[in-house]
DNA sequence: TCATTTATTGGCACCATCTGCCATTAAGCG
DNA sequence: CGCTTAATGGCAGATGGTGCCAATAAATGA
């Protein structure tokens, strides 16, 4: 009967926020990923970046159940910002036209971390634990894709055909950013990322000549 | 100037062959399977896996450097298969004209362990750490399938185009087996096979009509 | 058959990963 | 300040995984 957050007589020391949540994870994975670009993911203990972020180490595998889970705060921020785009799709558009259109402002907002995450992407492709991580992480991605297109196309986000768009479209973003994570090393430029931007819109051309 | 394989009066133990050591890997990823099937991958420890394979944990460990990669054997089998079928793709022939021809009996071919394999797919659904092996694995068929591609399209494999087409097709491979190792839960058929190539062969129809 | 050589195996010590449990501290509220 | 609840830290302990070395297995040559 009653509702779902109703009667809260809240006593006690509360919760901390999730943005709150968030950001430590955030702060502490800046920490680990600068060690494990510096000396290797093997080389580099829980200890070691429990100390570096300055909580101890009980503190740190409770904020990350496995030190790899590090990358994810830095890596979902690219991965949500795509999905915003998508989600942001509107019906009558084409896909290539509207990511020409929505795509690039919205990495200029983001574009604090940008660097930061293409380095973590460059840092999954030499340390198989990192692109396992970044694997899993880009699958969770792919469902929220498929939850998009599936409202798009009126079916269930479980129906194969939406899934099969989805993962198609989820493959090509992940080729496209190890690419421009690749060619980015020694710097992010405005062109870098219009670049990106470029090969997402062509890469996606290129499917339909595949068929 | 001497040959790669000349001057080589062996002396001593010979190395086990490669095919002895792959049957020896994929009959203790059966015990281990089975296990993780059984109790769950976090509950079946190494040592176990090592006692029911009869070998002493050093060598399981030896053989499979983490755990989770016991499921590499059984999987391998399927994406092998797969990548086959597409290096035997001749150029003049429709992908998915070729796909219905040699799809079928290649996988009477290996049918002896296709229930297994299935189970394993079925698996990785279940169990984040496999699930992460799992998708590593098919990133390797991924550089394998763009080999391939690449060959046919007179490119380089590390070519930014054939890498898309490889991973999407490698993506719709991914989803069209998921969906039919859930829908073989209950006993394989012919038919679920046959469901499976259909599958795979509209998801490619599907693709094109995204674009 | 026996010595020699090389590859695999197993045993042991050891560090790292991660978890459960409990005491301590922090943050709110009357 | 007491009361309550959440977060933290410390400690013990199981498991994952590696390096090292002795023992054994499988070949060759004398």
């Amino acid at each position: 009967m009653t509702d779902v957050a109703t009667e809260k007589p809240r006593r006690g020391r509360p919760p901390v926020s999730d943005e709150q949540r968030q950001r430590q994870r955030l702060d502490i994975s800046r920490h680990a990923v600068r060690l494990f670009a510096e000396q290797g993911v093997a080389a580099t203990s829980g200890e070691q970046i429990a100390q570096a972020s300055g909580v101890s180490e009980r503190t740190f595998w409770r904020y990350f159940p496995q030190k790899e889970s590090c990358v994810e705060p830095l890596l979902t921020k690219m991965v949500d910002a795509f999905c915003a785009v998508v989600r942001a799709w509107p019906r009558e558009m084409e896909l290539i036209d509207h990511l020409r259109e929505a795509y690039s402002p919205l990495l200029g907002a983001a574009s604090e971390d940008i660097e930061a995450v293409l380095s973590v992407v460059r840092l999954t492709q030499e340390e198989r634990a990192l692109r396992a991580a970044y694997l899993m992480l880009r699958e969770r991605a792919e469902d929220a894709l498929a939850e998009v297109l599936g409202e798009r196309m009126g079916r269930p986000a479980g129906d194969v055909e939406v899934r099969v768009q989805a993962a198609a479209m989820s493959a090509v973003l992940k080729v496209s950013t190890d690419d421009v994570a690749r060619a980015a090393s020694g710097g992010v430029t405005t062109e870098t990322l219009e670049g990106h931007r470029e090969q997402i819109a062509t890469a996606l051309r290129d499917l339909s000549r595949m068929l």
